[in-house]
DNA sequence: TTCAAATCTTGCCAAATGACAAGAGAATTT
DNA sequence: AAATTCTCTTGTCATTTGGCAAGATTTGAA
């Protein structure tokens, strides 16, 4: 086995919706899977088939303006599985592409066979609802912040939250996440270092 | 029966996901709920445990920044139940309220009732899921629309997918739905009418 | 190593939005 | 109907953010 397997098992144990004998039942199913830095992990127009659960790496998923000016829509590391809701689940073409920012290690499992457990094993739709539930409160507290917060405030919070963007994502691509262009955040920044 | 439960039980036809004698099923497990203008169906503190379904009324959910004002975080109509999803199925404290804008009236279940139809009826779970996923490929929109967009372009995008919310509601709640506040959502209409 | 491309910073100015306060208008209560 | 409260608009001015372009810095490829 190339990366320990085990590690997925304790991923669903510390779910707290599974216990060991299933977690282990649940990671057997799951296969390695590796994409390379720069590589697309999901390209814009196909149906997202594939539940990733990384144990190394660091992916972001964007799309395009009207003006077609790239727009990072989110960040994945290895506490959230990578895959596009709307896509994966009503089996439509995403709108967003996913995008190895590093060499990315990890497991997954296509949506039949995720189907397939959910049907076997009904803690694990559990797990399934839990993720859902997770990724929307999270992407409700940033909708609040966008709308509460300035940009430097969504800055101060990311650094503190998210430090791990910093060491792999260009200005450009935090900066669209935040909602502001690369300029105003290199100024933010340099408002920063005079306090 | 106070309003006819054929309507609710259509709006799980609807959804493609039951047939009618499931949604029959469904449908005979929720009861009537009426809640009165300006009346709180969810209260900031409490456990959300009810999943309602309006047939008519309309709604908002709200909570508040640091300074305390209130900031609208979603408008409810009869197209999606009502409920606020992490404080629901995480049964942890709502930081949400949830409030009548006008007089509603509807049909609900409780947390318990509805995990028991997740358990006795498989396709009411992909209805579950269904619904969860269309509310986060809707906040993953407005998402976008906050980043890429002018407030006035999502001011008039508004409008257009959700013209009743014109009706009911106060440009106020309006404005911080929008991100901006009510000045500046004021001076948006008064530019728009010269055009 | 060298060159080219990508990234980041900065200056200048414009546009969008906010803060605060006053006043007009509407809705609600008594 | 009058009084009160809430809602909406508007003026003035400050702050935040964007657009564009140039230059500095870093990164990656040849």
């Amino acid at each position: 086995m190339l990366f320990e397997k085990i590690y997925l098992q304790q991923f669903f144990e510390n779910s707290r919706q599974v216990n060991a004998i299933k977690a282990k039942e649940i990671a057997d199913v799951f296969e390695e899977k590796e994409v390379k830095k720069g590589e697309l992990f999901l390209k814009e127009g196909q149906v997202s088939n594939q539940y990733l659960i990384l144990k190394d790496g660091f992916m972001r998923a964007y799309s395009f303006d009207l003006d077609d000016n790239e727009v990072t829509t989110a960040f994945h590391s290895k506490t959230y599985p990578v895959f596009e809701v709307a896509s994966f689940f009503n089996r439509t073409p995403s709108k967003e592409n996913i995008q190895a920012l590093t060499d990315c290690y990890g497991w997954m499992i296509t949506y039949e066979q995720l189907n397939m457990l959910f049907h076997s094993i009904p803690e694990f739709r559990n797990f399934g609802r839990a993720i859902l539930v997770k990724g929307f409160a999270a992407l409700k507290t940033r909708m609040l912040s966008m709308i509460t917060e300035t940009a430097e405030e969504r800055y101060v919070a990311l650094i503190e939250s998210n430090p791990e963007i910093f060491l792999y994502a260009p200005l450009k691509q935090i900066a669209s996440y935040l909602g502001i262009t690369d300029t105003s955040l290199s100024r933010i920044r340099k408002e920063m270092m005079k306090k």
